[in-house]
DNA sequence: CATTTCATAGACCATGTGGTCTACATCATT
DNA sequence: AATGATGTAGACCACATGGTCTATGAAATG
């Protein structure tokens, strides 16, 4: 067994933090600690997505309360790089949907200031060797707000009556085709029926969802539920 | 300040699982502990769903790895009924989608049977006192699955070419009241110009996009991202 | 100053779309 | 046997929509 000798190569951290006497007091927990490397600091998003460009650090800690640039967008554009940086945000507050977006835009851990340093260290080592770290009580927050969000999104859709289900499966089949953007006759060719009947039908699903034209009616069917492609990627049960 | 003795009601939980063995020892689990009262319990989500109705438990334990009914459905169709009753959902696999599908349904904890028993009871105590709680193990999983499951969708949306970048901030405007059912007519009147004007976009717009008609269009916009109501409300950064 | 882009708008025409009515065959329910 | 819901289909008509061309003024870009 070969020994490994305290050589694997430290971490290289990059802080971006508006406020300097926190940048100062962040580089000075982690140079404590001697396990990671601070490659480079700066007091604006701008310069530190910049500096990330040129550095490519292994984690980058974002101060996300930001007064010019928001923080959220600078880790938005760093993911959009896609160097495989990995992104601790920082915030004053456990706000849960601040933490929400973050983790959303691709944050890896999300650490209160108010922490012990220890917790944040710990939370870099997480993110480090690949996992995804969030303080047990913001967890809870995240969920919360998970939930909530796809409670809302099920009221919004089977709220007081869906008038979908009003439809006859003949006429969701016409339906389903009219979201797919096809005219009568496609949508005949299709069913192989005439393009009558299917002029029929869609009057008739006009009358149900108490709508004017195909368009409403394709917004109506989308925005209640009636599966599309997409929708169907992200909303399946 | 008063003593509070011993006397705070027991929370009272519900079991459904198909394996009568595995049924059996999870209420000896329980039971043990004492802390908690067992109402009722089935090896039969339909059966279990009447009884959650009847009994009206504070906690329900859901197996959701069941042959005939899916405990998933069975999950949804508790939280329909808006009981406030909340459910842990038991599984043999720590698969990122079941965890992220139970959690989106509304259940408030996850637990692998082959945790130790110590684990599920902390787990009700948490989800008692109205807490989530995901061991740190699928606390990881479900989160990676979310940020993937997001990032799969911004692939979507921006991959190779958005061709709504190439529109003009007057040609949006008009696809924006397009995305809203409304008609040539209706869009002249709301930007205050010519019904031929709003053709005129329009069919520059159809170019664009490479589309022939404008529910092709309106269809293009959303599937790109092209912010309506409700996809703001989950997909706003 | 020339050129390009953009927003505006008219003309003309073919066709798609929506509204309304009538009609008939099936199938299930009463 | 009668009724109602469903799927089918034709006729007719008004108008909305889409395709194509031309044109002008303003603003930006070179």
């Amino acid at each position: 067994m070969r020994r490994v000798v305290e050589f694997k190569k430290k971490a290289r951290v990059l802080l971006i933090d508006d406020n300097y006497e926190h940048l100062a007091g962040i580089r000075e927990i982690i140079s404590l600690e001697g396990q990671f490397d601070v490659v480079a600091t700066s007091t604006n998003a701008n310069v530190g997505v910049s500096l990330v460009k040129k550095h490519h650090p292994d984690v980058v800690l974002m101060d996300i309360n930001m007064p010019e640039k928001d923080g959220l967008q600078a880790i938005q554009e760093i993911e959009k790089l896609d160097l495989g940086v990995r992104i601790v945000a920082l915030s004053g507050y456990d706000d849960a949907d601040l933490i929400f977006r973050a983790m959303k835009l691709g944050a890896k851990g999300y650490v209160l200031k108010t922490m012990a340093s220890a917790q944040l260290i710990y939370a870099i080592e997480e993110v480090v060797s690949g996992k995804i770290y969030l303080p047990p009580a913001l967890s809870s927050r995240f969920f919360e707000y998970f939930q909530r969000s796809f409670k809302e999104e099920e009221a919004n859709i089977s709220n007081e009556e869906n008038l979908l289900t009003y439809l006859t499966q003949r006429e969701e089949e016409v339906l389903d085709l009219l979201t797919q953007g096809i005219t009568y006759k496609g949508v005949a060719g299709k069913l192989f029926i005439s393009e009558t009947t299917v002029k029929t039908h869609v009057n008739n699903i006009f009358q149900k969802l108490q709508v004017n034209d195909r368009t409403q009616a394709v917004l109506y069917a989308i925005n209640n539920g009636f599966t599309n492609k997409r929708r169907a990627l992200m909303t399946t049960v």
